[in-house]
DNA sequence: CGGCAAAATGAACAATGTTCTTTTTAGCTT
DNA sequence: AAGCTAAAAAGAACATTGTTCATTTTGCCG
């Protein structure tokens, strides 16, 4: 990848190595070949490096991880979505959350298990969620619970997005006939509507958890009608 | 912990070692240390033996991992609940389910990532809750979504759970006002109520669900009402 | 211009999962 | 009962991985 064949001890001219760029490859080895076949020597290699010159930039194998984690963080961080009415906003920031995991199917599972800094852009986006929540007339401390219940949720389908597809498949059980019948009536709703699996279900439960909180919503309305009169 | 100090070479007279046996002490002491400091090593020394010895009964570490999901997957399924009404099944299925992993942290991780072999104990579960669902007249492959749906969520609020408290902390940030107080008063009711933060958002998140299910269920009441009169 | 710190190499270390050989014993066969 | 085979343990060793240390070269600053 680097132009350059082989290099000399010492400092080079031009600087070769940065935090970030350690990082990137990190993250580009670990989209093109799992969590297996990216270590210190796999990025080192990449980067036409030793694998000693990396801790010159970075303190630990925990350290990439943890820039990683940065680095998907901000991308998570949407345009503002704060404007839009708030069932249309929450599904928005649900969708933009849900595909930068899509899209980086191997990170999720360092990311679901270890959460993010606290100086994170990711508040940013927490920030609107509960401005809109509150807003429509949710508590604030019920809002917060409210969101950490769809990110739940959505951490939750980005795993399950990622296991292999088979992963739920019964087999010729015959123990199991309401299970064994739904298996293959959603093979047949995916091979026509294209959307695989995981993404029916995740459209699904985010259709649960809007349609949940607009009965609470109304529910409220109604009380406050019957308050009012 | 074996009774026995020091034992020579060669076939002991009484077995010594089982493939469950080694899986739960590997599962004790994932609970015990959290996932370091569980090595193979460490598993041989607390049955009092050497590590070479656990190959005869165990392909790798790996295989113990599937031995660990095999003995949780058994444990998730519980007593049946196919004769509940419909909402309140899903209720004891959610939390029977989240319980488990509530009392083994750790292996959430694991779990999470890697799914359950298919012939697993599981599938009487996952039959119950179709069955129920299909009964309530839900098509069985929206019965599987929301299945998945629901499982996606109880998993990532087990990852949820096993998180650091304090991951959300906003600390002292003054760019994000609604976040803070809607924490602030989150710690408010926590300490009021005693449930810590983590049931709170999946009481929250359950409620949601069930709530937005019973919006489709009275939905489709009233439309058959209407085709029928 | 001199010296200090930065940044690379190269060699080595500790820990880990795993394999191979050896030894002893259990259990089946004749 | 004797003998053979396979199981099950120890013990030594290996490959890999993350990491550290000493050395060397170079950039940069006073």
């Amino acid at each position: 990848m680097a132009g350059e064949r082989q290099r000399g001890v010492g400092r080079p001219n031009e600087n070769v190595l940065s935090r970030v760029l350690i990082v990137e490859t990190a993250l580009d080895l670990l989209d093109l070949h799992g969590r297996d076949g990216f270590g210190m020597r796999d990025i080192a290699r990449r980067l036409g490096v030793r694998p000693s010159a990396l801790y010159n930039h970075v303190a630990s194998k925990d350290d990439v991880f943890r820039g990683i984690r940065e680095v998907i963080a901000t991308r998570i961080t949407v345009a503002p979505f704060v404007t839009q009415r708030w069932d249309e906003a929450l599904i928005t920031w649900a969708h933009s959350y849900r595909e930068v995991f899509a899209s980086h199917p191997p990170t999720i599972a360092l990311l679901a298990v270890m959460p993010f800094e606290t100086d994170s852009e990711i508040f940013g986006t927490y920030e609107q969620v509960i401005e809109v929540l509150y807003r429509e007339g949710w508590e604030r401390a019920e809002a917060l619970n409210i969101l950490v219940a769809m990110e739940s949720f959505i951490l939750g389908s980005a795993l399950d997005a990622a296991a292999p597809a088979d992963m739920m498949s019964p087999g010729d059980r015959a123990d199991i006939p309401h299970f064994s019948a739904a298996y293959a009536e959603r093979d047949m709703r995916t091979a026509d509507s294209g959307a695989g699996p995981a993404d029916q279900a995740f459209e699904a439960g985010l259709n649960l958890l809007i349609a949940g909180l607009e009965a609470q919503r109304s529910a409220r309305a109604a009380s406050r009608v019957a308050h009012d009169r």
